[in-house]
DNA sequence: GTCAAGAGGTCACTAAAATTGACTATCAAG
DNA sequence: CTTGATAGTCAATTTTAGTGACCTCTTGAC
């Protein structure tokens, strides 16, 4: 997101590198510890689900990308025995994904690896005020989804 | 990134929120402006641009992208006016990468979004609270790129 | 000097992923 | 019981990413 470079990068940028970093930390921490048949884009799918279930079109939302997208990645995940397709018994058109066991250890594996990274930097800057900090990005965040309601077109995929 | 969307995002899925729905923005806001002939990919070029050059190689390293793919975003932005490319005479292997008259528009007008937005957040969040939030930011970045040092392979687009 | 190792960049090819459009089934409102 | 919208899938196309080979040139060792 253009900056010139000289010394201050914006947002845009830090949040790209934060992303970006932070994914590949994930995930080879992910494989070394057995999953190591998915990859980053998964997340769209992963990083939202829920164990009472969650549907296909939610997670598109969620996630910023197009409904097939999710569909191609829930059929993956669905042959990698990370996620199960039930169907809505309060909507005969939806189905609901739900997480295996396998699932489920992958959700507990990676939240544990977040949790990780998150007191590495929480050490680095303090525990108050990396707390701070992370209120401050929600914030954000949240401010960001807002000013961009308006357009609806899916930009990329999540991390995951 | 893997919480259980119990009130809870973690970092990456923070990151990731706040990096597409700002690339968003600053996208649209760019194509009103007549910059409409680009897409948030070309932000791994547009966003590390420099008036006095920078290599091909550079930008690979810079925003993660494998050296084909800056190439071929180069190849696009020179077609589109935005960059060209002059042979670089302190290494006659390399060629430096230098905004046109567009290019440095370009730039101008994406800064100047950027700007905007994030006065925004920082008339949500107070100015002295958003500069700290950017600084938390800038470090929490930095942290992250040494923590995954190690590995080195790209991962995904940067942000533009 | 010149030779080996490696960096900078491009080309051609393959694989993966995003995007579109259409289509079925179902729901919800009138 | 019609109309319009939503949930999900199929199929086809276009874009984009990833690999390997290749050539030029630089660097450092001899």
């Amino acid at each position: 997101m253009s900056k010139h470079h000289t010394g201050d990068p914006d947002l845009g940028v830090l949040a790209a590198q934060v992303l970006f970093s932070v994914q590949r930390e994930l995930f080879t921490a992910l494989a070394e510890q057995g999953f190591d048949d998915i990859q980053p884009r998964t997340g769209a799918v992963l990083a939202y689900l829920r164990t009472d279930g969650i549907r296909a079109s939610e997670l598109a939302r969620a996630s910023g990308q197009h409904k097939q997208v999710i569909g191609t990645l829930v059929d993956d995940l669905e042959r990698l025995d990370y996620v199960e397709r039930k169907p809505d018994p309060a909507d005969r058109r939806a189905k609901l994904i739900y997480p295996t066991e396998r699932g489920l250890l992958q959700m507990e594996a990676a939240a544990s690896i977040m949790r990780t990274i998150e007191q590495r930097h929480a050490n680095a800057l303090g525990a108050q005020e990396y707390a701070r900090f992370k209120e401050a990005l929600r914030r954000v965040a949240g401010l960001q989804r807002e000013a961009r309601a308006d357009s609806q077109a899916p930009e990329h995929g999540q991390g995951g």
